[in-house]
DNA sequence: CATTTTATGTCAGCCTTGTTGACATTCCAA
DNA sequence: TTGGAATGTCAACAAGGCTGACATAAAATG
């Protein structure tokens, strides 16, 4: 609608996938997709009494061991109540550690226990299983292509949170 | 873990990018990725009374008009009961037709209304807004293998609804 | 024709996970 | 010492999932 029909335009090779047909198929398939990827951990959480923000929690607290609530807040973007309400029963049910600041003695920095760890170990298993599939199927070359498209997609925010992620991992 | 670190086994093309430290990424990616996708619509569905339920049955009516109530239920993944409180309130509001099926009149053919149909146009006009952003930024190739991944990431059922909605489309 | 199955709607109640508002505590910093 | 930041907690509420039970109409099947 907004582009018009038009595809061979001169110069242009950046026009010919985007009518609005395909961005449509864009969207579906990401609706679809993230279906699936949650799927798994889902089915597992199911069987204890947690649920995905719980899984959201123990994932970044994995990837970044010691952060504090107030990180969490913003990498999760939920309030403090809610977050809260998550971390009380992981720290109740012994699956995370809540350290009180060194320095700064407000902060509580946030670490896995290693029944946590295990959770997490379970839960990462089945979802990168299927992100292994997935990308086994669409090969390398298709992978970078995904990778660019997600990074595209996400708030300035986010992405500096990806970002970071991404490079105290490598 | 799974994998073992290893490369470049002779022969493996596709065991390069699948360490667990990329599929890690790969998680993250649709995770943040994911929160942009839905961050626009939300924003508008804020303002009224709906929630992002209402945009999805919105969308798949749309895509599919006439489709039948139990047709929805197995796309959306959700039970009737969830969808008919979803589905009351966008025809209580004039956004939705609900008409008994010619040959079967147990059925419901789902249609949207003028009212249903300018707000689809809005808030499929700010997702796609991004989507296209994201994909002129990424480039055509990338823009393939972005779809192709997520395909390959969807669960058998969800990309035969998937691909049914793009033969009807194209 | 009688019965069963299917499609749909509806009521009631529960859970998770998000929200806001109010308030307490701790403690760094000016 | 006072202000503000970080955190925790209580209460109330809403969206949107879920299950179970039940009603109705119509199709399908015996």
């Amino acid at each position: 609608m907004a582009e018009g029909g038009g595809a061979a335009a001169p110069g242009g090779e950046s026009l010919l996938f985007l009518t609005d047909e395909q961005l449509r198929k864009g969207i579906e398939a990401m609706y679809f997709a993230y279906r699936g990827f949650t799927a798994d951990p889902d089915r597992i959480l199911d069987d204890l009494e947690y649920g995905r923000a719980h899984h959201r929690a123990i994932h970044f607290i994995n990837r970044a061991p010691g952060t504090t609530v107030n990180n969490l807040l913003h990498i999760l973007g939920v309030t403090k109540q809610s977050l809260n309400r998550v971390l009380r029963t992981l720290i109740e049910d012994g699956l995370v550690e809540s350290r009180i600041g060194a320095r700064d003695k407000r902060e509580r920095h946030l670490y896995l226990t290693e029944k946590g760890e295990a959770l997490e170990a379970e839960l990462s298993t089945a979802q990168r299983a299927r992100m292994r599939d997935a990308f086994r199927h669409a090969g390398p070359e298709a992978v970078a292509g995904f990778r660019t498209v997600l990074e595209a997609m996400m708030d300035p925010d986010m992405r500096r949170h990806f970002n970071r992620l991404k490079d105290s991992g490598a």
